[in-house]
RNA sequence: GGGCUGGUAGAUCAGCUGGAAGAUCGCUACCUUCGCAAGGUAGAGGCCGCGGGUUCAAAUCCCGCCCAGUCCA
């Protein structure tokens, strides 16, 4: 390996500039230098910073005076910078663009995949751009190292090399950082080394060249010319590689690190945050904790792009990223006893960062929601978890480890907070050090996610009509290709109209006419690139066949879909620019959307989004349906395009409705938006945290829903036409819905639970209301008093039952057997508080025995035999059973058998 | 996406090895006081989240669903 670096980073640039290579005595790596008499490499941990208190550089830089000083040198070396909408120079730091992870971790993750796979040109060649990324990895070590960062920016000066070094490869690159350090920046030439060092990730390999000046990595230096191959020769960490013709130039300069190393502070953190850990200390009761405060300092400059550029927290993906600092910060906020909200705090930040980055202050206001809302979940989430610490104290004594995992996994107590409070009951508990190995562990059953692998297909490919005009609704074509499968047949067209399902679309079900004969196509489906239609007879290679789709189905589907971008549009307007698609689903009767935002929707803002969408629709606005390349795509519209996943190849549809809406989007559209005619929302439903549901119908699907949930009103107001004359309705589908929230239960069970109400309550007058939840209100006031009345007992019930009571021989007991109309626990209850009674009394449900606390009886012993006569069995606790069964007629006989029994009993002892 | 937990009075929770729905705080009235705090007495307030199953009997056991919380990727 020694040698494939030798060769690779034997430059001539260092042979010119009179460096030499050597290796290093601690490390055993080798590195160009100036300095002959140089032994050590120049790099942690084999040398301690030179530069803290003796910076370097012609003068102090700020991290904006350095990235500017960046961006323009290359800029005059022929380097274009890049202009996003919304974020500008940058793309977000939630990497929308890419599947594979959730945020941007360097500044050549903004070209992957697409580019430096070679799919997609680069947006410009060479460019630099000065990226923030976010790595949460040495979460711990940031405050803590005094060099970890959870926010930098990544500055980085790419190339990309279709044929070795068309653009420029290693010469330049390392000429470029040479000048640009030393020109520049003004760091002597003599205190830069260069390390050679391999480098590989994400299916990529190759040389690098780490930039070392006074024991830090100010840069590093990737010339990526290998790819992952299982034939190539040349191997590293078990994965093979061979040589790419694509070579990348990935530059990495730490903004930061640059700025530190020409202010020479104690720390990283007082050079990037110096205003921030200012107020803090200021402000701060407990400044003495160092490490929190630049923690706080840190986390708070994270969350301002984290929530600046979209992030909702919640407890899946990203969103559990930031959730995940929030606390954190929260803790760390608590610990110095600032006394500040972290909203204070991040507002702080926004303004600092304003100038720089003046795209994460616009969503200041819903930034500002989301730290109120998580600051309040946080305390609650925390008082609940005390009360539990404080339970399990008085039950235990103690908390053992299986506590603390308990609180933690399900209840979120840190075990640091565990500590604290049980400090305060006066108990003392040991964290294990492996406490969080013990978490992991619990977690590691979990099943694993089976990777579904794409088929690979040679089957021909067929011109896609649908694209051409979404309202394609018939066509020629000839068959190219005929499968036979368990159910019927497989073929592929040399064109079709027919829409294969996918991106949330449903397939087009139609036929296929060959010689007049109608053969049905069930479903279409993409196999790799191919479209292949499901139908029910058979075709042949090279038969001429004339589809049919069926318009109804599409053009219903067709509704749905552009009615999803409207709705999407409507939420947007009314909730912010946060909201983002987490997903969608079309289907024949309704669709549903789901969005990512902060809180549940209120019925109150249901209706304005309703209200919202059907205005769009009034608006008649024209659809833009484009065929783009990827770069252009991005440059005119942003990262928004991506909402509904990332579409792959360099080729982009993208759907704009003007105003409202723009997104990628492969589904075949409306050409205007007035042709959904209505939107009905249905619901919205909170599905997970931070994700909400909105499920609606457009369209003729509007009516026919409107028509149902009419049906279902009519049905309870005929239910409850006996007892209530309903004068009005107003909004149906609000009433059913408060309706429903007063039984709890869901509107399709109201039919049931209305007559099980009506039942149980006893009505007999009819009573006129205004409207339907009118009546369900009165239906459970009555019903409520129905339930208290049946616990009343009148004393005249007791009283005749004592009269009836036998004495038993040779005791001081009386007994009572007898039927009762009131609830027989309460009657008996009542009656064997006096005392010497024994009681059997049925209620027409149950037969209960009791008896009084001085007599001597344990009713357990007989209770199950009268309970036999009844069919059934019984039992409970000594002096007060209870038995029942199916045969209710034999009531009699029961309790003559009870009577006897008890005597018995009684007589004996 | 996966795991775990919870849903009982206005609030915090107990009860959950099936057998009369409870405690504490809060609330209302009265007593005590010049008045308040405090104390005393009495009382109101529960579809035990929803639906189904097992059982003579379910807040309790089993299965769905809804809602909330939490951890992990």
């Amino acid at each position: 390996m020694s040698d494939f670096l030798k060769k690779e980073c034997d430059l001539k640039y260092f042979h010119d500039n009179k460096y030499i290579r050597k290796k290093c005595k601690k490390c055993g790596d080798f590195y160009w230098t100036l300095e002959k008499n140089s032994e050590l490499c120049g790099d942690q941990p084999c040398v301690p910073f030179s530069f803290i208190e003796k910076p370097f550089g012609k003068k102090p830089l700020t991290l904006s005076e350095v990235r500017e000083s960046f961006l323009s040198f290359f800029e005059k070396n022929n380097h274009s910078r890049l202009c996003y909408p919304e974020t500008g120079e940058r793309c977000p730091v939630i990497a929308r663009w890419r599947s594979d992870i959730y945020l941007t971790i360097a500044s050549i993750a903004d070209f992957q995949p697409h580019v430096t796979s070679g799919e997609v040109p680069p947006p410009a060649n060479p460019l630099v751009i000065s990226q923030p990324c976010i790595r949460l990895n040495d979460l711990e070590q940031v405050g803590v190292s005094g060099r970890h960062l959870t926010t930098f920016e990544m500055m980085g000066h790419h190339a990309f090399n279709k044929k070795i070094d068309e653009i420029y490869f290693k010469e330049d690159t390392v000429r470029f950082c040479d000048e640009y350090f030393t020109k520049v920046i003004g760091i002597p030439k003599d205190k830069i080394n260069y390390k050679e060092q391999l480098w590989f990730g994400g299916g990529n390999a190759g040389p690098c060249l780490e930039v070392l000046a006074g024991g830090l990595e100010i840069a590093t230096l990737v010339f990526m010319n290998m790819v992952e191959d299982p034939e190539g020769s040349f191997e590293i960490e078990d994965s093979k590689y061979s040589p790419n013709p694509l070579n990348i130039v990935d530059t990495g300069y730490g903004l930061e690190r640059v700025a530190w190393c020409t202010q020479g502070t104690k720390t990283v953190y007082e050079c990037v945050f110096p205003e921030m850990i200012k107020w803090i200390v200021k402000n701060a009761k407990d400044n003495s904790d160092m490490q929190s405060i630049y923690s706080l300092a840190d986390h708070s400059k994270c969350l301002s792009f984290m929530l600046g550029d979209g992030i909702v927290p919640s407890n899946v993906k990203a969103g559990y990223l930031a959730r995940l600092i929030i606390r954190r910060s929260l803790r760390f906020l608590e610990k110095i006893k600032l006394d500040a909200s972290l909203k204070d705090i991040v507002f702080m930040q926004l303004d600092l960062l304003e100038k720089d980055f003046p795209s994460l202050k616009k969503r200041k206001k819903q930034i500002g929601e989301i730290l109120d809302i998580e600051t309040q979940r946080y305390h609650d989430t925390l008082s609940k978890g005390k009360n539990l610490v404080k339970r399990i104290i008085s039950d235990k004594k103690t908390i053992d480890k299986d506590d603390l995992i308990l609180l933690y996994d399900t209840h979120g107590m840190q075990p640091e907070i565990v500590k604290n409070i049980a400090k305060d009951e006066g108990i003392n508990i040991e964290i294990p050090k492996n406490f969080e190995s013990m978490v992991a562990e619990l977690h590691s059953h979990e099943t694993d996610e089976e990777k579904c692998f794409e088929e690979k297909t040679n089957l021909p490919l067929s011109e896609k009509l649908y694209y051409k005009d979404h309202y394609t609704k018939d066509f020629n074509a000839k068959v190219l290709w005929v499968n036979k499968t368990n159910n019927g047949f497989e073929v592929v067209l040399d064109k079709t109209a027919f829409y294969p399902e996918g991106g949330g679309q449903p397939s087009d079900i139609g036929f296929l006419i060959y010689n007049s004969k109608k053969i049905r196509v069930s479903h279409v489906k993409k196999q790799g690139n191919a479209i292949v239609h499901e139908i029910d007879n058979r075709l042949n290679v090279g038969d001429e066949v004339f589809g049919e789709i069926d318009w109804e189905h599409r053009y219903t589907l067709m509704r749905h879909h552009t009615g999803t971008h409207v709705v999407n549009g409507a939420i947007r307007k009314l909730l912010g620019e946060h909201i983002w698609q987490a997903g969608s689903q079309l289907a024949l009767e309704d669709a549903r959307f789901d969005f990512a935002h902060y809180t549940s929707v209120s019925d109150d803002q249901k209706k304005k989004i309703e209200v919202f969408a059907n205005d769009f629709v009034k608006k008649k606005v024209d659809v833009k349906k484009l065929l783009l390349d990827r770069n252009t795509a991005e440059k005119t519209y942003g990262f928004r395009l991506y909402q509904g996943g990332v579409p792959p190849g360099n080729c982009i549809r993208v759907l704009d409705i003007p105003g409202i809406d723009f997104e990628a989007c492969g589904g075949t559209h409306l050409n205007n938006i007035g042709e959904i005619e209505k939107i009905r929302i249905i619901k919205i439903e909170r599905i997970q945290d931070g994700i909400n549901r909105v499920i609606f119908a457009a369209g003729k699907m509007a009516d026919i829903y409107q028509k149902e949930e009419k049906e279902v009103y009519q049905n309870l107001v005929d239910i409850l036409k006996p007892f209530y004359v309903i004068k009005e309705s107003i909004n149906i589908s609000d009433e059913l819905k408060k309706v429903a929230d007063v039984f709890s239960v869901p509107i399709d069970q109201l039919d049931k639970t209305l007559k099980r109400f009506i039942k149980e309550s006893k009505i007999k007058t009819r009573k006129t209301v205004k409207n339907l939840l009118d009546a369900a209100d009165d239906l459970f006031s009555e019903w409520k008093k129905q339930q208290k009345d049946k616990k009343k007992v009148t004393s005249d019930d007791i009283n005749g039952l004592i009269e009836s009571a036998e004495k038993i021989n040779g005791t001081n007991y009386k007994i009572i057997t007898g039927i009762t109309n009131s609830d027989a626990t309460i009657i008996s209850g009542a009656i064997i508080k006096n005392s010497g009674f024994i009681v059997h009394i049925f209620d027409g449900k149950k037969l209960v025995s009791m008896a009084s606390e001085d007599v001597d009886i344990d009713l357990r012993e007989i209770v199950p035999e009268i309970g036999k006569i009844l069919g059934g069995s019984g039992g409970g606790r000594q002096r007060m059973t209870q038995c029942g069964g199916p045969n209710k007629d034999k009531i009699d006989s029961a309790l003559e058998t009870a009577l006897n029994l008890t005597k018995k009993k009684l007589q004996k002892n």
